[in-house]
DNA sequence: GATGAATGAGGGTTCATTCAT
DNA sequence: GATGAATGAACCCTCATTCAT
């Protein structure tokens, strides 16, 4: 059951491997065994693929970006009713963020880091260039129909928007002591969404 | 120059040294022959006062929170009106976490380590309950008064406050990679500001 | 209940402490500050009184040599009859290393480090001659009286004597693991002093 | 001088190197570093090859049991006279731990410690059955021919024979010191196993 | 493309001992 | 006689990385 003369299944086998343990243990954390041993694979491919630990962890980085950004291109904002748009945008990206906790850490690692590895990727920054446009078409689209109130940046709205989400689960651990709740029970989990579309709406109302 | 013989600036030294070291560096980053050089102790003192690296990381984020929460109380919220004091309490907020960064790092370090420490600190638990007393009496007010919707859970509240700014913030790497945008510049962080009050303001609003 | 102001016991306290701990972990892994916190004294004290790690260890070893020789003393087996007289110390000797094991850990340790620490100490040396003496007699006595063979050594007969326990009872966990059985057990214990019994006196047979 | 590319060579070369210096410190005061230096290999091969120092230990103390069982049942005990054989392995065992010291001193490390690696050692209980068998036979023998007494248990005399000879050697230090002899001293040798073999034999006799 | 063996720098922690009071 | 605070050397172990095959 040797993974041999497969190049492709190896190179994404160490890849995600290195996602999960970058995930869970953060950039520094993180073990080239481990993660050599969880993808099957001999420490060796995983220089021979990725150069090194840090171009492993820019490597998993992107790739989280770039699946999260995919999966938004297909909720079709622009053809949308502006609030439904916003709803559907805020839903996502708290729905987003539960299903896959290890986006978060890594970024958290990412910034940990004062954002080193991101700083060198051209691929990253060009992945968020639609994002923008799209979050400020609705804007004005809402604008004018008068149902959004005027001056809401894009960019900010977003940083909003995943703030929301982010800091909530993120730090759940914390949070969930410090006010004495299970923060991700499901009712709680199931109430901080409706909590969150209810915010941006109304802060975006006129 | 010896630090001889003052036990307590010692280990507030000490302390102070690593909070500053897991801050810049994470918990697993963090190290111990730095944080001693940089307190101008002896390893050993470390030890001594602390018992291990993790109880040390523990009281660095024990003596955090207990910061963040008595500069919180000095703000005196109970006696304004309810718009005020939550725009006083959202710009506190952020102001703390823009002059502060030490403290997201931290807790992003125990998040990612699952609240490892947290959850054996009474005393972190005890510094909070009376956060939500006080926000709890404030949505009341503007309830009873007619200025904000009903239905407002105050720790929601709080971690949206608190997440508006956090996230922004502790992720300011990546978020200034990916929008193409320098968000720490002193224009940005003033929009922030303005944009987290509206936000937060105009989402109570019934 | 401080231990103020009394030197004998603090000093004597700290010797029984140290021959426990130097007993269990062996002169390398006995702790100074257990041996401290275990006699409810300062470190400090333990220097003040004995100079050091090695002195201490010494003053143990002196103070358990003493203490077999003594009670072996009040044996009195000049008076006895020569095959009693054997019979007495054979059961003697099992009896104590049965009921001080630390004694013989201690030696143990002293021997691993060559006997450097007994080198040292005129004490050590004085009190074994009388006993060297005590078994001449015995086995002229014996030899003349027709129950003994000729030309039994006394140091190479009490060594016998001695290792016959020894062994048994210093190995044990070893022993028991490469025989299958437990050497503690009471009937193992009672078989054992039977056969050295058998042993040494069928050995000295003529 | 690299010692690349021979694992084997290199694993038995770090288990020589650590049996001396186990033997000569003990467990504890054993060093990892000192042993990496003497097999000539890095400090990382250690745990590459064997896990830990206490794994190493075990490796070792396995190692040496095996050795001496070896050497034991090259003796052919079972097709000679009774008294011969009886006589053979007396002398054989005390020639061994004459020329293997470390053996001693690594039992009396393992023993510290209650036996707590041979513990988890299948092989050690392993290598001891056919001894058992061996002597058992040998008594048996020897008391239907007539030559020895009945009811010895090969477990008890074994423990003597070697006892007899370990406790001497092993606490060869305290024990000249004691005495005031030199009990290493070529004719001092010599005499002790002169001593031994009639002790044993006599103590058979019927 | 793939492997097991090897490396050296440094990780957190512990130690016996001493200083100032 | 007694104490708490301080020291620096060294301990076991782990790390990301590279070499030889």
């Amino acid at each position: 059951m040797k993974n041999n003369r497969d190049p492709d299944r190896t190179r994404s086998r160490i890849l995600a491997a290195a996602t999960q343990d970058f995930a869970r243990h953060g950039l520094g954390g993180a073990r080239v065994d481990r993660i050599a041993a969880r993808a099957g694979a001999n420490k060796r491919m995983l220089y021979y693929y990725f150069g090194s630990k840090d171009d492993l962890f820019l490597a998993a980085l992107e790739e989280s970006y770039a699946q999260i950004r995919n999966a938004e291109r297909a909720l079709d904002l622009e053809h949308r009713d502006p609030r439904e748009a916003i709803k559907r945008l805020v839903e996502f990206t708290w729905d987003y963020y539960l299903g896959h906790p290890e986006f978060m850490t890594l970024l958290g690692s990412e910034n940990l880091h004062e954002g080193r590895h991101v700083r060198r990727s051209r691929r990253v920054r060009e992945l968020h260039t639609p994002l923008v446009q799209t979050l400020r078409g609705i804007l004005r689209r809402g604008e004018r129909e008068g149902l959004f109130r005027k001056g809401v940046d894009p960019v900010q709205l977003y940083i909003s928007i995943a703030g929301e989400g982010y800091f909530y689960l993120s730090n759940r651990y914390t949070l969930s002591r410090i006010f004495g709740r299970d923060l991700v029970a499901r009712r709680a989990l199931g109430a901080r969404a409706r909590h969150i579309v209810a915010m941006v709406l109304n802060a975006l109302r006129r």
